[in-house]
Parts: C-alpha cells; sequence; structure tokens
RNA sequence: AGGGACUUAGCUCAGUUGGUAGAGCGCCACCCUUACAAGGUGGAUGUCGUCGGUUCGAUCCCGGCAGUCCCUACCA
C-alpha cells in the first residue's frame, strides 16, 4: 500500500468532482439550446422569474427540479426544448434594497432624485443582481441561457406600453379615486393579494356619541377610535326597534365640531356589540361601501406616511397609535369612554414590510378584470388548461368568480411607468406607446408624466409572450406559443396564473399554457415554514456542497406527490446520497467487468442472443421493460415521485440487489466465454437504460458515468428516454416465464437466509441445504440455478431431491406461481434448535391467522353468495396452500425435539 | 363565518376502479463476504383519528364528531 495505488474511481462519489464540469460541457455543447424553427415537435416552459434581489432557496429548488425534470424528459424524448430562463425587476423589493444603501450613506431617494435613483438601482441591479442565476447553475437548470430575459429589457417594456395602450383604448383600464390597501411604510399602494391578515390581539373601545339634541347619547364600540375623527354618520339596522325613532337625526361627534347623520343600513349586525356603528368611509372598506349608498362625505385623515392630516385637528402629526392613544384619554376626560375589552381580530399587514395596512382614499389605476376573467375562466371550466393536480381547479374557479378591479399603479420610482401624460392646458391624459409630444386632446406641449409605475406582476402577466418577442411577430412565438406546461406554487395562482391566463387569451386569442402543475410549500422538518426570521431555512447552495445536486433533486422530487407541502429533513437527504453513492458504486462494479468488454460495430443495438442469456439476464431485462413502462406512465400524469421512487426501488432493490449478485459468479467463476459475453452485453444495455432514465432526475451523476459506459452514444443529455416502444429489440430478450422461475429462485435463498438469520448462523459459515421441489418446473429451475443459490445464500453444498429425513431440520415451504419447494437446512451440529422451534412456531402462528381469516369468510354462504368467483377461488386457493403449509412446518416441529 | 385539505408503523409519507396494509428513515441482531459500512443479511412494529351507515366484505364509498392545517372574507 505504497506509492503503487492504481488510480481509479473512489469508492466514494464525490459530487463536486463532477457536477460543475459536466455542466461547462453541457453548456459548451449548447445542449440547452431551443431551435427556432424545427421539424420536431416543441416543447416550452417559461422559467417563473425570480427577483432581481433574489437567492436560490429550496422552494426555487423545489420548482426547478420539477422543470429542469420535465424539460429533460422531454429533450430525451426527441422535443424541441425551450426553457426559457428570466429575472423579475420586482420593485418594491429591489427598491427597498437600495433605499437601505442610500440610507447608510445618510441620503434619501427623494434628494437624490428620481432619474439618478432609478439610475443606482440599475447600477445595484448589475453588479449584484440576479446571483439566482449562477446558482440555478449549480442545480442543473438546463435553461436557453442566450435567451435570457429581463422584466425592464426594451422588448418587454414594449409590450407592456402596448397592452396598457390597448387595455385604455377598450375602457379596460382607468384611473380612479377609490379606496385602496395603502403601505404606510412602503408609501405605495398595494394590491388585495398583497395584503396578509393576521391575529392580532387588541382591544375594543366603547364610545358614546352623544345626540346634538341633548336627549341622550349612543354608544358605538371600534378597534381603531382615532378614526372617528373621519367619521361621517352612524348607522343602525333598519329594523332594529331600539333606534329605529333615531334615524335621521343627528349627534355630536366628540372631539370635534361636526355633527353627523344617523342612518340605517341592513349591513349592521344587531347581535353585535350596541347595535351601532361608526361608520368612517375614508379608512374601512365596509364603510365606503356604505358611505356610497348614502352618498356620504370621506373625510380622509391620513397622510402617506401614515401620520394624522389636518383633517384631525389637534392630532394632526401623530402617528396612528400615538393618536389612539391620545384620543382615548381625552375621551375618558370627557366621560365618554364607557369600556374598554380585549379583542382579537384580523389586520391586514402588508406582505412586503408587514407594517400595519391602512384602507386609504387615493386616485390610482386600474385594470377592469370582469371582461377579462369571463374568457379566462371558461377555459379552465372548458379544460383547455388543466390544472395539476385537479382540486386546484375549484380555487382558481371560486377566485375568478369574486375578482376585483385590480389596482396596477404603485408609487414607486422602479418599475415600468405608465405610459399616461397630464397635460397642462386641458387636463386631459394622453396614453401612448410612444412617449408624445404634444397632448392627444389639445395639441399642447406642456405635458407631465404620471409619476406612478405599474405594479411588477402586470409585466409578469404578459410573460409568456413578452418573453418571445412579441408584440413583433417572432418565430419563437410561432414555435412555443402556447407553452406545454407552467410550473409554480399555489400561492401566486391569483398573482400570476389567472393574470397571465387573462392577457394571453386577450392579446394572443389562445391560452399561454396548456398545464399548470401545482407544487406544495417545503416545510422544515417539525412542518414549519422556513423563514429567514425562524432561521430554519436551509440554504440549497450549501446542501448542494455537502451531498450534491442530484441528491438534493431527489430529495424533493420524491416526496412531491399529490400537491401537498413537503417536509424537508436533512437525514432524507442524505438518504438519496446514499442512494447516487449506491449508484456510483453499482457502475463502477459494473465498468470493472467490462474492462475487457469489446463494443461491438453495432453499439447501441448490440445484442446477445436469447439462446445465449442466462436465466438472471433475462429476468434483468424483463424488470427493466416493466420499469421503463412504469415510469413513462408516471411522468405522464405528473407522478413524479411515483416514477423517482419506482427508479430507486428497481436500481437498489433489483439491479443492485439481485441481478449484480446473480452475475457475479459468471465473472469470478470458471469462465463461460459465450455466457460472459452474453451476460456483458446485457449489463452494459441495462446499466445505459438506468443511466438514461434516472437523467432527469440526476443529470449529474448519470451524465459521468454514461460518458464511460461502453454502450452509449453522445451524451444522456440528447440520448432518448427509454420506453418500451423504443426499447423493442432489448425487451425481447426479457421473458415473464423466466422471470417468475428467478423470483422462485430469489425466495428460496431468502427462505434460506432466514433460516440462518433467526438460527444465527454465522454468516462466514458455508452450510448444507436440501432442497425439495414438489414439481418438475421447480425441480428444472433449481437446477439450472444452483450455483446462483449457492453463492447467494453461502452453501457448501446443495442438494436437489427428495425431502428425505427431516430429523433435526429447520424446514421453510415455499411457493410461486404454480412452483412449489420445501427449503430444508439440517442443523443437527450446527446450532441450539430452540431458535429454530420458535422460528416454526412464529411461522405457524402466522399461517393460522390466515387460516383462520379465510376460513371464516369462506364459510359465509353469502360471501360465496356475492363475491365474484375469481376472489371466492383465489380464497379457497390460498386457504389450501396455508394449510398444507403448517402441515409441512408441524411435520417439521415434530422431527425437531 | 364560508370553502378546502389532512388524520395509516417511532418519524415522513405511498396505498387510483372496496377483497386479509407498504416504502424510506429510525430501531434490534449478526456481519468490514473481493462495487458500495454512505454497505450487506435477517428481524420487530399498525383496533389505517372516532362513532355510525351502505356492502357478503370498508384504510378506500356516504354521514356525524374530534383534532391539525390552508385558503377566502370579515363583526365594527
Amino acid at each position: 500500500m505504497l506509492m503503487c495505488q492504481q488510480v481509479e474511481l473512489s469508492d466514494r462519489y464525490n459530487p463536486q468532482d463532477v457536477e460543475g464540469r459536466i455542466y461547462q460541457w453541457w453548456s459548451r455543447n449548447g445542449y440547452f439550446k431551443a431551435e427556432e424553427k424545427s421539424t420536431r415537435l416543441p416543447f416550452s416552459i417559461i422559467l417563473p422569474p425570480p427577483n432581481v434581489t433574489g437567492s436560490l432557496h429550496l422552494g426555487h429548488a423545489l420548482n426547478h427540479s420539477v422543470q429542469d425534470l420535465l424539460v429533460r424528459w422531454k429533450r430525451m424524448q426527441g422535443f424541441n426544448v425551450l426553457w426559457l430562463p428570466g429575472l423579475d425587476h420586482a420593485g418594491i423589493a429591489t427598491q427597498s434594497v437600495v433605499e437601505r444603501e442610500l440610507k447608510k450613506e445618510n441620503t434619501t431617494r427623494q434628494q437624490l432624485g428620481r432619474e439618478k435613483f432609478v439610475e443606482r438601482v440599475w447600477e445595484w441591479k448589475n453588479q449584484y443582481g440576479g446571483r439566482i442565476l449562477e446558482q440555478m447553475r449549480l442545480l442543473g437548470d438546463s435553461c436557453d441561457w442566450d435567451r435570457l430575459v429581463f422584466t425592464l429589457d426594451e422588448g418587454v417594456s414594449k409590450a407592456v406600453r402596448k397592452v396598457f395602450v390597448e387595455l385604455y383604448k377598450k375602457g379596460l383600464i382607468y384611473k380612479g379615486l377609490k379606496l385602496i390597501n395603502w403601505s404606510p411604510a412602503l408609501e405605495s399602494a398595494i394590491s388585495d393579494l398583497e395584503v396578509e391578515h393576521k391575529e392580532v390581539k387588541g382591544q375594543i373601545y366603547h364610545i358614546k356619541y352623544p345626540l346634538a339634541d341633548g336627549s341622550g347619547a349612543l354608544e358605538v364600540a371600534t378597534t381603531r377610535p382615532e378614526t372617528m375623527l373621519g367619521d361621517t354618520a352612524v348607522a343602525v339596522h333598519p329594523e332594529d326597534d331600539r333606534y329605529r325613532e333615531l334615524v335621521g337625526k343627528m349627534v355630536q361627534l366628540p372631539l370635534t365640531n361636526r355633527t353627523i347623520p344617523i342612518i340605517a343600513d341592513q349591513y349592521v349586525d344587531r347581535e353585535f356589540g350596541s347595535g351601532v356603528v361608526k361608520i368612517t368611509p375614508a379608512h374601512d372598506f365596509n364603510d365606503y361601501a356604505v358611505g356610497q349608498r348614502h352618498k356620504l362625505p370621506m373625510i380622509n385623515i391620513l397622510n402617506k406616511n401614515g401620520t394624522l392630516n389636518e383633517n384631525a385637528g389637534p392630532y394632526q402629526g401623530k402617528k396612528v397609535q400615538e393618536a389612539r392613544k391620545q384620543v382615548v384619554a381625552d375621551l375618558e376626560k370627557l366621560g365618554l369612554l364607557v369600556k374598554v375589552e380585549p379583542h382579537t381580530h384580523q389586520v391586514g399587514h402588508c406582505s412586503r414590510t408587514d407594517c400595519v395596512v391602512e384602507p386609504f382614499l387615493s386616485e390610482q389605476w386600474f385594470v377592469k378584470t370582469a371582461p377579462l376573467a369571463a374568457p379566462a375562466k371558461r377555459v379552465v371550466e372548458s379544460g383547455t388548461i388543466v390544472f395539476e393536480p385537479e382540486s386546484w381547479t375549484k380555487t382558481y374557479l371560486h377566485w375568478m368568480n369574486i375578482i376585483e378591479d385590480w389596482c396596477i399603479s404603485r408609487q414607486l420610482w422602479w418599475g415600468h411607468r405608465i405610459p399616461a401624460w397630464n397635460c397642462a392646458n386641458c387636463k386631459k391624459v394622453t396614453v401612448a406607446e410612444v412617449d408624445p409630444d404634444k397632448c392627444a386632446h389639445c395639441g399642447h406641449a406642456g405635458l407631465t408624466q404620471e409619476e406612478d409605475v405599474l405594479d411588477t406582476w402586470f409585466s409578469s402577466a404578459l410573460w409568456p409572450f413578452s418573453t418571445m418577442g412579441w408584440p413583433e411577430k417572432t418565430e419563437l412565438q410561432e414555435t412555443f406559443y402556447p407553452t406545454s406546461v407552467l410550473v409554480t406554487g399555489f400561492d401566486i395562482i391569483f398573482f400570476w396564473v389567472a393574470r397571465m391566463i387573462m392577457m394571453g387569451l386577450e392579446f394572443k386569442h389562445d391560452v399561454p399554457f396548456r398545464t399548470v402543475y401545482i407544487h406544495g410549500v417545503i416545510r422544515d422538518a417539525q412542518g414549519r415554514k422556513m423563514s429567514k426570521s425562524l432561521g430554519n431555512a436551509e440554504d440549497p447552495v450549501k446542501l448542494i456542497e455537502q451531498w450534491g445536486a442530484d441528491a438534493l433533486r431527489y430529495t424533493l422530487i420524491s416526496q412531491i406527490a399529490s400537491g401537498r407541502d413537503l417536509k424537508f429533513s436533512t437525514q432524507r437527504l442524505e438518504g438519496y446520497r446514499n442512494f447516487m453513492n449506491k449508484l456510483w458504486n453499482a457502475a463502477r462494479f459494473s465498468l470493472t467487468n467490462l474492462a475487457d468488454f469489446v463494443t461491438p460495430a453495432d453499439g447501441l443495438d448490440a445484442l446477445p442472443s436469447k439462446s445465449e442469456m442466462s436465466h438472471a439476464d433475462q429476468w434483468i431485462v424483463y424488470k427493466l421493460g416493466v420499469v421503463e413502462k412504469e415510469v413513462d406512465e408516471y411522468l405522464k400524469a405528473y407522478r413524479f415521485s411515483d416514477a423517482a421512487n419506482t427508479l430507486y426501488a428497481f436500481v437498489w432493490n433489483v439491479f443492485c440487489d439481485w441481478y449484480l449478485e446473480f452475475i457475479k459468479p459468471v465473472f469470478h467463476g470458471e469462465l463461460d466465454v459465450t455466457q460472459k459475453r452474453a451476460t456483458q452485453l446485457i449489463l452494459a444495455q441495462v446499466l445505459n437504460r438506468i443511466v438514461r432514465l434516472l437523467h432527469p432526475f440526476a443529470p449529474f451523476i448519470t451524465e459521468e458515468i454514461y460518458q464511460k459506459l461502453p454502450i452509449r452514444s453522445e451524451a444522456a443529455i440528447i440520448d432518448t428516454y427509454p420506453h418500451p416502444r423504443n426499447d423493442k429489440a432489448l425487451l425481447a430478450l426479457g421473458s415473464e416465464e423466466v422471470a417468475t422461475n428467478m423470483d422462485l429462485v430469489r425466495e428460496v435463498i431468502a427462505a434460506i437466509r432466514n433460516i440462518r438469520g433467526e438460527n444465527r448462523i454465522k454468516p462466514g459459515l458455508k452450510i448444507n441445504v436440501r432442497l425439495a421441489p414438489h414439481d418438475d418446473k421447480a425441480q428444472k429451475v433449481l437446477g439450472e440455478n444452483k450455483v446462483a443459490i449457492m453463492t447467494m445464500a453461502r452453501l457448501e453444498n446443495c442438494e436437489i431431491g427428495e425431502a428425505g429425513n427431516l430429523s433435526k431440520c429447520a424446514v421453510q415451504p415455499v411457493q410461486l406461481a404454480d412452483m412449489k419447494v420445501d427449503v430444508i437446512v439440517p442443523l443437527e451440529g450446527l446450532v441450539n434448535i430452540e431458535e429454530e422451534i420458535k422460528r416454526i412456531r412464529k411461522a405457524i402462528e402466522k399461517l393460522q391467522k390466515d387460516v383462520a381469516v379465510l376460513t371464516q369468510r369462506l364459510s359465509d354462504p353469502k360471501f360465496a353468495a356475492n363475491a365474484p368467483a375469481e376472489v371466492v377461488q383465489q380464497g379457497q386457493r390460498q386457504l389450501e396452500e396455508s394449510k398444507a403449509q403448517i402441515s409441512t412446518l408441524e411435520a417439521a416441529l415434530a422431527r425437531l425435539s
């Protein structure tokens, strides 16, 4: 063991030695590239564009693993594949990052000015943005990188403008004064979907509002006493007898000099509190609706930054929380505070900044969604777009039914500026694709552009076609629109999926994709959401470094079933790392035994004749055929975890555990040249299929192994995906009958191992065994596979024949299909027979349970009358077999003592 | 409040036309057997949440209840 170690493959698979090199090689060879024009069928996926500020998290890893799996599978199936990568400018997130930088420099974007600030964000983007794109390469994502699109690229911006202008002209975009969700931290509007409701423990304040005529007071309850400064009415239920006479009278609004009317409205719940509600139309969505019904004035008491404005009188300038305290204190002084009770309620928070969202009256731009939603609903109802899993269809349709107009303006600087100009002269709005130099209405040159930018999701909604060159006519769109599948999490069905469908139908007159595959969210081992604040977020880049990208991908894919959330644990990851190692070592073993194998001229098509093949060879080919079929069916049905688990079991429990063991004697024992050559061919072919089958799941290790295979083409990534249709010649060499025979052999070996294990016979000790077949067929099968049995069960001697004397013998009946064998192990002198007695008793007990259950069922005349004949027969057969096995075991037991 | 999902081995989950429950990890025992100790062989473990109904037969279909979770909308 000094200096003369041979250089060969390590017995540990080391992903770090492989992944970077392989990725570069793929990339250099252009395997990820799509053809704009092709005779091959298209398959396209657009990547949900990650935020330019983002870095890879496990959610991406899951999302991308699925997409890359599909893309690689389809590519191997011969499709012209496009996986189109992109990057989102992420208005709020990116602006916040740069604003934080400015803060460190003791300046603000306002001081810098809009133009300079936007320049600054671009600088940031060019320097730090898009780090995630590099991380995606670590995962193995096979995107067509040459086509990377950024949402602020010129082409996309053109598309955005065109869509805005056209929708405006159709009356589907309008500007209006409405109550919207306002984030005081961002000083911007946000959409309903960006509001997260959280349960907050607060208080409910009961306040007296004196009647203006001095004849008493009404008691109202509120969780937000400070908003009373903007009250313009109090409301009661129209049929509430307690207050019927008061409707139409006025109350004196405390802390102000205003009097406000008492109105009646169905909205009021008589049961709740005192049945009297204060109405603040400018700061509550329900009150806003009431206010509109009753034409109440709307008094806005807030500034954009969340402080109280001049309408709040003495409270002006205070923040909401301070004003609340002060208002309550002042009311108490006046004796108008009746009581304060603890109260938990749901409060809207900004999903970006986590500040409390304020309903705020302001002028914003909106998309009228009803006309767009109707066709978007129809294409899902009709099945033109299919959700996978199907259960999300309901969720989608439900949301489309209650959809409201979409507020698309944001008071930010980073994003697509709204292409609308206000005229200084006629005050009218000019909306145009190209910056206008004069007003479209009066021709005046004094135009100023709207300050606001568009919601980031506005450009995202156009993604399936804006990334392909729209509004220009392009080959890319001809070939790849509509895209094939959209892969995303359920959290953005409404933000994104629905809006893409609406926009695709409106502007391309076709759906943007055929299938929407929805996956769950990744949680930690305890089932908590992964988040930075909890500190339980695993960094996929670190995981890849430690365990390998393939192991990570396999871990995620293997548990993605049924669109449910999945729990992530490194323990499981370790298991799949082990699987990669297993595969690696199986390949090492195979390659060692193929070292002297000369690749035939016909390469991939090279096969032995069936007559040259061993039973094990025919068996593994048969099993391969079954697996190829199953995997194809699972993938087609989007059952990725089933496909992954099927392959895992085939590679480990069939190929490694049995086939490689079966063929060892062929390579190690006395050499039969023909047999060896046949087995080598089969081994090379089967390993080749395994590598290809696994490639979309574990691309790196499979490509690395593939490149060392004696039988292969250019690269795993572009080789054909195995399918029974493409593998006819090879699979024809498999035999179901032989496979069944080999399964009997496996069961016999398992029975001997079981006897050995239970009787604690040392693994190193070779023993003698008698096999007593009950029929000629079993006799033949055992005879032909004697070597395998002796090797794998570690036998000194194996007799096949009569059962003979059972004295002091362990006995185990085995049966499969129509073959029966008694496995007999003489224990004399080997072990303490107590263990064997226990073992047999245990086996008998188990069989007796079966007999009891079966007897009961079969003796029920109703069962015989109603159950299908097939089921009855099967039960009877099983009963007989179990009984026969019991008697065999009992006979053995009698001979033991 | 409305809608939906889930409840199966210690843990994570399969179980697709209703016919005597499976995997991985973990656990126990024995083994460094020349691909792999990141391995091998053997083993143990379940009133399939609970109560009813349909059925010859229910983990599976239907209903009630309990628990967990998600979504949507909100009662001031």
